[in-house]
DNA sequence: GTGAAAGCGCTAACAT
DNA sequence: ATGTTAGCGCTTTCAC
């Protein structure tokens, strides 16, 4: 029960032999004579020396940490961003600080000043203009972004989602719609390039596009929205989502106003959580791989950190998983 | 463009002051005459220096840094958990260190050892013996953990699932339930009070529990216990679920197993996640207070850093919510 | 092979 | 009101 915990000096003292000596083996920086190195095993052990990681990074000036600063961690996909780079911190012997924006602009800067302090690079998932990512450039540690960026030369990583919108939007017309609807979410920095590619997809097809903004990305925003798009004058034959979480909530209340899904209306996503197995009907969505997405990030910190040079932008390879809330029309 | 960021000494030089001046001024420790003062202020913006906390940290022995130990982030529950944590330490100025275990007992050890060296503080959900518990507390840092212990003080919080789970078989037995099946997770912690409640409720009704064992938390083995739960000899008329990712799998394959729920079986889990209200039918579930356990345990650890008592073992009120998996029989 | 000593950037007595 | 100085626990040349 001693009050302050061992340091080095002390195991150094107690083996007999000097501190540099200790660190050295400890650190497999260099070998000693066995019977030296079986005493300082000792000691240790019996001491119950643990470095102080503290100590060590002012000095290697690395931390062994990531910051990971995600928009909400509720958002399960989300949550597979960071348990992708969590999985390859880990296997390299990192350590995740999450840091949750909670979808709120203001803290979000000086978050990330904090953060930026205490880590050895940052994967960043923001809504913030880029000049405010210059900012967060300028704190001076290495960054991985989600997502595209304009001007600055940033390693980033998304997923394809003209590509993936197109794709979903090719899938409904073939299945027969002809009135196509989106429930988008312009606040967000991935919302034109869907946008794009339905339009793209729509105009080879001379047909039109619906659209309507919803505020928030959540299920509850989904089924507020649901009345609006639902009520009006020209009702859509399919909708599609800006996230699963919007089409789940949308769904929903669709269903409560009495319409069948997807009868009345096909419905589809993006992201493709894992609840989109369990609502009934189940849920159509373009998977945006979204664990990988995490890990590739990780990947790319983890080379930056050592020195490597990476491509600048990784784009990855969506996938439309069609369920039963799109069906075809006659 | 320089190679190095600034340090404190820098500023010091560079406004004509003694390097102790500055670090007062910075950190609000003693105040200088107005020009000293602004002359600082100037000196830091030019030079753009930002404090390293790494060094600051070694002195004070404080990191303000949590570190937040969780089972598995893509669970609903543990995010709200978090989320809980992390708007009570932002409020405080900590950061969360996470890290996910993934419901691996391997790892775990030497992932709370790593953590343990990098934070003031652990708040620590897990399926550990209290022997690796003793031992992760002789790692030397304050501890909060979830769930009630056996012979360990330390300050926990929990919520009182064995009223959750009394309240919910009465509910159950109330509405005409007579063959009720519990589909268990003997691994947690939390299942052997889920049992007591629902046993000693049936006890005092004189009715019988069916009893199945999972061995994951989550809904693929629902889905996976489904059938041996339903096809079996003797049908339940009432399944509760260890928790709502469970029952939620459960539910998916029941029917597509044919059978209809609430009419041929009625479902509850714990919980209360947000996709409880999604699927169909919605599921009844035990409000367990995920995000207020989060808030709970970070205030704890807070205190306890603060210096002040805590209480060592808070159990908050659990609440069952109705929702269309669960009927009355006649 | 092993050790002495110079800091890393900062805080906190203790001076002046 | 401001400056001097002694470390915090560790890594790392550079000597022996």
């Amino acid at each position: 029960m001693k009050k302050t915990a061992p340091t080095l000096h002390d195991v150094a003292k107690a083996a007999g032999v000097s501190i540099a000596t200790v660190s050295k083996y400890l650190n497999g920086t260099q070998r000693f004579s066995p019977a030296v190195e079986a005493n300082i095993d000792a000691t240790v052990k019996t001491l119950g020396y643990r470095s102080n990681e503290l100590a060590r990074s002012m000095i290697t000036g690395a931390t062994k940490t990531i910051g990971v600063a995600i928009l909400d961690i509720n958002n399960p996909h989300f949550t597979s961003v960071v348990k992708g780079a969590n999985r390859v911190a880990i296997d390299n012997g990192y350590t995740l600080l999450l840091v949750d924006t909670e979808e709120n602009q203001g803290r979000e800067m000086q978050l990330l000043d904090a953060l930026s302090r205490r880590v050895d690079g940052m994967i960043i998932s923001s809504r913030m203009p880029e000049s405010d990512i210059k900012t967060v450039v300028d704190f001076g540690k290495p960054i991985v972004f989600f997502g595209r960026l304009e001007s600055l030369r940033l390693p980033t990583v998304g997923s394809d989602v003209y590509r993936g919108a197109y794709m979903l939007t090719q899938h409904l017309v073939t299945q027969g719609h002809r009135h196509i609807a989106y429930l988008g979410f312009s606040k967000s920095r991935w919302d034109a390039e869907r946008l794009r590619g339905m339009l793209d997809c729509l105009q080879q097809h001379d047909l039109p596009l619906a659209r309507f903004d919803a505020q928030l990305p959540f299920a509850s925003e989904g089924e507020r929205m649901c009345s609006f798009v639902m009520l009006g004058r020209e009702r859509p034959d399919a909708l599609i989502c800006y996230n699963d979480l919007m089409a789940i909530g949308f769904m929903k209340e669709a269903q409560a106003l009495g319409f069948q899904i997807p009868q009345d209306l096909s419905v589809a996503g993006f992201d493709n959580i894992q609840y989109g197995e369990y609502v009934s009907p189940s849920l159509t969505s373009v998977d945006l791989k979204s664990q990988h997405m995490g890990e590739v990030a990780m990947r790319k910190m983890l080379d930056t950190l050592a020195g490597k040079e990476t491509d600048h932008y990784t784009m990855l390879e969506p996938q439309v998983v069609l369920r039963q809330s799109t069906m075809k029309r006659q």
